[in-house]
DNA sequence: TAGAAGATAGTAATTAATTGCTATCTTATT
DNA sequence: AATAAGATAGCAATTAATTACTATCTTCTA
C-alpha cells in the first residue's frame, strides 16, 4: 500500500475517506468536521471529494456502514464459542469498549446522529446498528436467565438499555477527563457493578 | 406572565432566551441551533438578541448556568431529609430524570458542549456542574457504605460513572424511540438494576 | 506491443446560501 | 424628554457544492 501516487482507485479513496473522518472525529466535534477538514487530513482538495461521494451527507451514511459492520463483527466474534452468557456478554462488552477506545470518535458521532431531527441516512443506519446490537443482547440475557446464571426476574429491555448507557457513560467520563485510555481502565470496574445487577448470585 | 407587551426588561428578556434555547434544544439538534431560530422562537428579531448578549457563546454559558443552577438545587432537595443513602440516590436518580424528561434537550446540550474541542465557557460550566455532581454521589456512596446499605467493596468512581451513564443510556433510548416519555417509564426499572449492582445484599 | 483514445481522479477557482454579528433608525416606557 | 428595547438592513466569514481544466491510468486496436 502507500503507493505515492496521488490517483486512487475510488473504492480505496472512498474507503480512506472514511478512515479520515473516524480519526478526525477522535479528536474534534464530529458535528464540525467540514469537508475541507476531511480533504486536508487525506492531502485532497476539497472538491475532490464529491467525485466520490454526492453529497456530504453520502459521507456520513458511509462512515456509519463502516461503524456498524466493524461492530457487528467485532463484537459477534468476541461472543463467539462462549458457553456462559455472563461471559459472553463481558467479552462484547469489552470488545465493545476497546473498539471505541480505537475509534473514540464513533461513539460520539453516533450520538450526534441520533439528535438529528430529520431521519438521515447515516441515522437509520444507526438506529438498525443499535437494534441489531440489541437483539444480540437479547439473546444473551434469555440464555443467561434459562441457564441461571442471570436473575429470573430481570427486565430485559432495562437489562440492554442499561448495558449500552454503561458505555456511554464511560465515553462521558472519558471526556470529561480528556483522556481516551480512561474507557480501558474503568471499563472493568464499571462492568463489574453491572454484573452484579443482572446477575442471579453474589 | 405573558405580558404581551413587546418590551420586556433586560433580565427578564435573557430569562426568555434561556428558555427558547431549551425548549429549541428538545425538538432540534442543539449544535444546529441559530439565533434566527432562538429569536424566531421567542418572536424577536435575531439581532435584538445581541442587545442582551454580547455573542452566541454568552447565550450557551447563560443556558448552562440556568440548567447547573436548577439542576443541582433539584437533586439537592430531593434527596434532603432521606436517611437512607440508598433511598437518596434513587431520590436524585428520579428527580434527574424528571429534570431531564421535562427537558429532553438538556442532555443533549451537555454532551454535546462536552464534545467541543476547545474549552469555551458553556463547556468548563458543564465541567464543573459534572463535578459539582459526582461530590454529592460520593458523599451518598460513603455514607451508604458505612451504613452497610452499599457493598463494602463497591468501586465509587465506577458507580458514579455508571450512575450517571445511566440515564445517559435512557436518553439515548428515548432519542432512538423518538418518545421522551419512555425515559419516565424505563427509568425505574433501569435503576432497579443499578441498585441490585451497588447494594449489599439481595 | 506501441500508442492513441477514453475513462478516471484531482486541482483551483467560483458560487450560492447560511450564520454570527453590527450599524442605523424606530418605537415604547417611565 | 430620555432611555431602554426592538426592527431593519447589511457585512464578513464560512461552507457545501459546482465547474472548467489538467494529470494519470487503463484498454483496445493497428
Amino acid at each position: 500500500m502507500d503507493t505515492h501516487s496521488k490517483h486512487l482507485p475510488a473504492d480505496q479513496r472512498r474507503a480512506v475517506t472514511v478512515e479520515a473522518v473516524i480519526e478526525l472525529a477522535g479528536s474534534q466535534n464530529p458535528s464540525e468536521i467540514t469537508t475541507a477538514a476531511i480533504a486536508k487530513h487525506m492531502n485532497l482538495t476539497q472538491g475532490a471529494l464529491f467525485r466520490h461521494f454526492p453529497s456530504k451527507e453520502a459521507i456520513w451514511q458511509a462512515v456509519m456502514e463502516w461503524v456498524a459492520e466493524r461492530l457487528l463483527d467485532r463484537i459477534d466474534r468476541s461472543a463467539q464459542g462462549i458457553e456462559s452468557p455472563l461471559a459472553a456478554m463481558k467479552a462484547m462488552f469489552m470488545t465493545h469498549v476497546e473498539f471505541v477506545a480505537e475509534h473514540p470518535g464513533v461513539p460520539r458521532m453516533m450520538f450526534g446522529e441520533l439528535q438529528r431531527a430529520e431521519l438521515t441516512p447515516a441515522k437509520r443506519m444507526v438506529q438498525t446498528l443499535i437494534q441489531r446490537y440489541g437483539e444480540r443482547l437479547h439473546q444473551l440475557i434469555e440464555k443467561g436467565k434459562a441457564s441461571g446464571e442471570l436473575s429470573a426476574a430481570l427486565d430485559n429491555e432495562a437489562a440492554a438499555t442499561l448495558f449500552i448507557g454503561t458505555i456511554q457513560g464511560l465515553v462521558m467520563q472519558s471526556l470529561l477527563a480528556g483522556d481516551v485510555d480512561r474507557i480501558r481502565r474503568d471499563a472493568p470496574r464499571v462492568f463489574e457493578i453491572y454484573r452484579r445487577g443482572i446477575g442471579s448470585i453474589q
